[in-house]
DNA sequence: TGTACATCAGTGAACGCGCGTTCACTGATGTAC
DNA sequence: TGTACATCAGTGAACGCGCGTTCACTGATGTAC
């Protein structure tokens, strides 16, 4: 119950030929910091090195400034969320359930990993970074959204006739919201948030009902 | 074409009386900074008073901390929000109209008002201010639009029959999405913003298609 | 009509803080000879 | 087997910046007498 070594880790410096290891603490420490009070606004060059118990000269060892720390942590969250999106639907066949697993794949992403969500897609990107450009992650995720929601369209498992590139882009905004405003308004008497996306997309996509 | 008065305008002093102008004028500036950067991050006690053009301690003339600034910021944006969306129904007796209408006027006016909507609805707001609970100006609005619905409903012109609390939720999710999206990923080839809004509006709701 | 004074709108100097960034540096350890 | 040296991982002092906040202050103007 007393103090417990009051963040103050020691941290030994890594053996010769692992300095790598530092840049991994580093990413870890802002993933952490970020996740923590939901924003960038705590992250700095400061508050990282801080946290992981070193010098703040020593961070210029592994990022050349913050937002090239900042775009190292989104890059593994665009890769983190293409893994699971592709893990949720591997072993599905079916066209419709691709599509649902998919977005909740999504979803599932952004609870666990809010800060860096909010990276990703929300406003405190610094317009060096605009992850909406053409070859960004975001758009390639996005366009295999699309993918698979055009496959669904025409194995007719989804009923809606819209241009799938429009189509899709209703389906991400439904579902952004629901899980960015949840994240973000914590106190709202939210309903469970499964089901929620289950109707959101049935109906958007005009699912036939007996999946 | 030569550099105009650099943003050095020498403001004079109120007159006599009307010291309460200035409080228009934090406010004013304030919003003109959030709404050009986007966030809350550039606005400051001192950015404020610079735009204004006074001291920075004369900002405590009228606000005793930054945070009662931006909650002064916030409130305006939900009534300015209230008065819109009210105004958009008034006229109108078809219930579905009026569901379509209440959430037109949302949009446009985050739309209008970005740097104040992400303030409203966003993660900037320290905890203290947190408007999402019980009588908070941000619940208070929910309420109203989940009135609507239930009229709606009611009237048969809604063919969804879910608790119209959850639905109004789905609804209020797709159309944040919808918006913030819009507004936080400007160079996203989005397809207009209001056919996406009626789809949305009329597949979560179920509307009745001859609408 | 003149003047003393209270009030009002706002100022200016000063403080300590965390920040990003620079620069020269340290000290352990592996390796060449 | 011993030692000189290069390399590697990271440090420490110092800087200027914008920030929030404090405190005593100024100077114009209305008002009481």
């Amino acid at each position: 119950m007393t103090a417990v070594s009051q963040n103050k880790r020691p941290r030994r410096r890594n053996p010769r030929g692992q300095g790598e290891k530092l840049r991994e603490d580093l990413l870890a420490a802002a993933t952490a910091i970020v996740t923590a009070d939901g924003s960038a606004k705590g992250l700095s060059l400061s508050s990282v090195a801080r946290a992981v118990g070193i010098a703040p000269t020593s961070v210029y060892l592994h990022f050349p400034d913050i937002e090239e720390l900042l775009r190292a942590l989104v890059d593994r969250g665009f890769a983190e969320l293409s893994r699971r999106r592709a893990a949720a639907m591997s072993g599905l066949t079916d066209p419709a359930a691709q599509v649902l697993a998919r977005w909740h794949a999504y979803a599932s992403f952004v609870l666990d990993n809010p800060g860096v969500y909010r990276l990703m897609f929300g406003p405190e990107l610094p317009p060096t970074m605009a992850f909406d450009a053409p070859e960004s992650p975001g758009r390639q995720a996005f366009l295999s959204s699309v993918e698979t929601i055009t496959h669904a369209q025409r194995a007719g498992a989804v009923g809606a006739t819209d241009d799938p590139f429009r189509l899709t882009s209703l389906v991400w905004a439904a579902v952004h919201g629901l899980v960015s405003l949840r994240v973000d308004r914590p106190n709202f008497p939210w309903p469970p948030l499964e089901p929620m996306i289950d109707d959101t997309l049935r109906r958007l996509l005009l699912l036939r009902e007996e999946l």
